[in-house]
DNA sequence: AAGTTATCTGCAATCGTTTGTAGCAACGAA
DNA sequence: TTCGTTGCTACAAACGATTGCAGATAACTT
């Protein structure tokens, strides 16, 4: 049974309930054996949920992303529990992208974890606001919420990223080149395609409005936004999908018209995968390890929950590399390239 | 901040700590009004670990999977969560098929989740006892711990999916079969291995035991395992590999050593996966609904909270099918075989 | 207007722990 | 012997809510 609390212990050995508290908490006693003892034959476990409210901590962090089956955010989960240790456990919360989902788990949790890592689905969320009044820890993973600029964030260097995969595509020769990005409301949607265009700019290569199509981060959308890029009178020669979702699309689409790659479209990808290497033509991607950025994140909650607002908040940006592998037209293979080192540890007073 | 209680609240308004809560609770209240308003202006939000420790519930269950990385499990994940819709939280562990951690997380969370959801690694486990001493309501996935037989469980039907995929390759002509099997210590691993002899019996060939390599699961193992079927004098010209990752490991391997499937190896996995038709050649799998599978879950467990233990221990089975894409030679593509339309849901008393 | 019922309220106990404080015994030092 | 120290212990007050009970007020009835 359940219901076996510390004074059935403390009455059983003939001592008072703080005398097991404190045995159980590691002083000094003089019938620790005794307890113990007694503890194993009771089958007595304490009430963690009374031991939280005494504490004020619930050893718990919670993890707001929009689909775990995306192998990326699965990856940010894992990171983030290993770093977590043994000292926080995770609340899970899949969003879907839905605002008012996101909306409605916060309220939910809010008193019950001791922190939360939220990866947001819009660029402005109201949700948020009773987080930040009440103070409780928070670190954004991946995107950002507007309006909250002075709380911790864990990002990719998505503007690099999609420069780096752009010009990838104008090294081979292509002029016409597309984009499929992610919604332009959310962070990573944004800065990838502002690393196009920059990238285009510097190539001198003018942008066609119709090489760039918005589109929402899932499969069936790059799907469609490939199916119409194909269907303009001269569809571009190559094109930057901006993430791994929509890549997926995009290639079924071309599978399904049967264009060939690289020769006919050449193709690269934001966010790797186990299995980019045995797709035919294995796939060119822009990547970056979601583990460590995960584990980062985590890292970064554990220290605000400890040390308050002692510190400014941060802002990391976590390095992308260019794996190349064939789906561009390249002939070598699995070289990387990165764009530094060590990541990037910026304080909010440096960057804006 | 986070400190504002009920009692602050009722004293703003000049009533008791009682009277709000009922106001919170949905009862007439002369000062509703005021009551909402102080609450909006000081920010009160009920505190959840208090209300839990009146209530003796949580609102959590806890998730154990080997791996959340692995899609299977992520849609086992997602299934799950959407089946708990609003009244219960996921709490996530993932334990690397560590049975030490397996332990760890368990003693941890007891005590502070409402049931448990757990995809064990090993089917002779020990920490599970004090989850049975506690009669803390639990649901086996996927696989399931010796010793525990009379406890709800949610399996695939795994013994008619290897023999379904076995058979698949006999009828391709197939002679020289091999099996890359899971530990033959978890249930799926045993009970494919059992469809995968039982079909072979069925169709006279003889098993050859340098055909049967057992693995453990991971990428890797089914990379070394395929490995080291091709370097045997007479290797195999069909593999029946028992989950997607070491399908993922083994094709790695037959690309490494540039051998053509399906001519020269034809090869069937176990679990679909969102880019297996972009595969070359796309490949031809067995398949389950993960989703469906935890959903049910979910669904049983939560049956088992309300009901306690009135009704007898579940074994549901989930349909397994086939899906021939073209990694076993088949010209016709997409062709769907299943087990039944219904899912076979079986009390224990008729099945042991 | 008086009696009866219905509706609301506050007090206090409770959930199962932890922890400050004061008491008590034992111990060595003066 | 006596005093100060040390080392445990029990008592009781928290933590922040919910809830049975009894009293108070309001709303009916006749």
């Amino acid at each position: 049974m359940s219901n076996v609390t510390i004074s059935d212990v403390a009455r059983k050995v003939g001592v008072s309930e703080s005398t097991v508290s404190r045995c159980l908490s590691g002083f000094n006693v003089r019938n620790a054996e005794a307890i113990r003892k007694a503890i194993k034959e009771l089958g007595y476990r304490p009430n963690l949920v009374a031991r939280n409210l005494k504490s004020g901590r619930t050893g718990l962090v919670a993890l707001i992303v929009p689909d775990i089956t995306n192998p990326f955010f699965a990856s940010i989960v894992r990171g983030a529990e290993l770093a977590a240790g043994e000292d926080y456990m995770i609340q899970l919360i899949n969003t879907g992208e839905q605002p008012e989902r996101e909306e409605w788990a916060i309220q939910r949790m809010m008193g019950q974890v001791d922190g939360i890592i939220y990866v947001p689905s819009q660029e402005d969320s109201e949700a948020m606001t009773d987080v930040t009044d009440r103070s409780i820890p928070l670190v954004f993973v991946d995107r950002l919420i507007k309006n909250f600029r002075n709380i911790d964030s864990v990002l990719a260097d998505n503007l690099t990223g999609g420069e780096m995969a752009t010009q990838h595509l104008v090294e081979h020769g292509h002029t016409k080149i597309a984009h499929i990005s992610g919604p332009l409301t959310s962070t990573p949607g944004k800065e990838r395609a502002a690393g196009f265009a920059r990238a285009l700019k510097a190539h001198k290569i003018k942008e066609d409005s119709n090489y760039f199509v918005e589109s929402d981060f899932t499969v069936l959308g790059g799907y469609q936004a490939m199916m119409s890029l194909l269907s303009l009178p001269t569809p571009p020669t190559a094109v930057f999908v901006a993430n791994n979702q929509m890549t997926i699309g995009a290639l079924k689409a071309l599978k399904e018209k049967a264009i060939k790659t690289p020769e006919k479209m050449a193709i690269i990808g934001f966010d790797d995968h186990e299995l980019t290497d045995l797709i035919d033509p294995p796939l060119t991607v822009i990547s970056r390890d979601a583990h460590l950025q995960g584990a980062i994140a985590m890292q970064t909650l554990l220290e605000r929950i400890k040390g308050g607002n002692q510190f400014p908040p941060k802002r990391i940006k976590v390095d992308v590399r260019l794996i190349v592998r064939g789906s561009c037209g390249s002939t070598c293979r699995h070289r990387e390239t990165s764009t530094s080192n060590a990541n990037k540890v910026l304080s909010a007073s440096t960057r804006s």
